[in-house]
DNA sequence: TAAAGCATGTAAGAGGTTACATGATTGG
DNA sequence: CCAATCATGTAACCTCTTACATGCTTTA
């Protein structure tokens, strides 16, 4: 998951990895750690994904390799994990531009199915427990914010996916 | 965490291990392992929240003892962490039922605050990606999303602590 | 009586965090 | 020149997951 980031962050240019925790938390899901931030460049330069070389004063500057483009390319496209887990997706669609336009749908349409999923997972258990007066109001409060909260995503999701469309019928 | 929840869930009543896995994922934000399940009951044992016997069959009922109802008080009190993820908050909510009715709203008000904060963050990011044309659509998207559904759970608390002041004032 | 589901448990390890240690660079 | 911030790195540990092993209980 972090090297998938991390990856992805390098893809767009070189970057030293104070500069990528800080990337990586104005993207908005991950305040990373330096304890498992500088380990992971270590372990991606092993595995030859990416090259690091010391430039001006301390800074080690990170640059994606050859391979490292590669690794990133199978990470977009394999179902892996990725499309089930919230953050997963997330970093999937921040560099979904990355991946062929052909492509991009399916990922977002695999994302949708599972929410729809969750959807009606979360609406049964909202349904019944209101009907039973099993639970608390916290607690069906907390179940009928699910499922708007899914709602809206699938919402968000089908605007995005229209987007797509059109961009690939229109030009 | 999971002792959280755990000790929230065995207040109620008396549950047995894979009893608690179901109710946990019921409840909708946590599919937890057995291999972390287990150990954390005989942790809790140990440590004298809870106490478990064999019943019928193979299984092992834990009950909460007083320690254990003490520890989980404390746990909803006190503002360790809970607030500031997302995850814990939820457990919170989901127990705050056993907290005194007074120290209720602070619960709420504090999830608020964070909310608030990081809404303005989200925002200032969101205008300053879009102003200078920095990211792709798709990082755009994901921004913009996450300023709507903070919005949306601001709301949300709103309505939840105007329930709690109605609910205060009115009885 | 076999299969499906209930129920408990352990070992290994993934993937992260916190705390600590160090030193360079920049700005008042 | 001193403080703040930039920058890198390590060690210890925590929490949870996966994979595996075991055996009971219900039901078709």
């Amino acid at each position: 998951m972090l090297d998938f980031a991390i990856l992805g962050l390098l893809r767009e240019q070189p970057r030293h990895g104070y500069e990528l925790k800080r990337a990586l938390g104005e993207l908005g899901f991950w305040q990373v750690s330096f304890g498992s931030l500088y380990p992971a460049l270590r372990r991606l330069e092993k595995q030859g994904s990416i090259v690091g070389a010391r430039g001006n004063g301390r800074r080690r500057s990170y640059r994606l390799t050859p391979e490292g483009r590669a690794a990133l390319a199978h990470m977009l496209e394999d179902p892996h994990d990725g499309e089930g887990s919230e953050r997963g997706f997330q970093l999937r669609l921040a560099f979904l531009g990355y991946l062929e336009p052909d492509l991009r749908i399916r990922v977002l349409e695999g994302r949708r199915s599972a929410l729809v999923e969750g959807l009606l997972t979360a609406r049964r258990s909202f349904l019944g427990a209101r009907g039973s007066r099993t639970l608390d109001r916290y607690r069906l409060a907390l179940m009928e914010r699910r499922v708007h909260a899914t709602e809206a995503d699938i919402a968000w999701l089908d605007d995005l996916i229209a987007g797509e469309r059109s961009n690939a019928t229109g030009t």
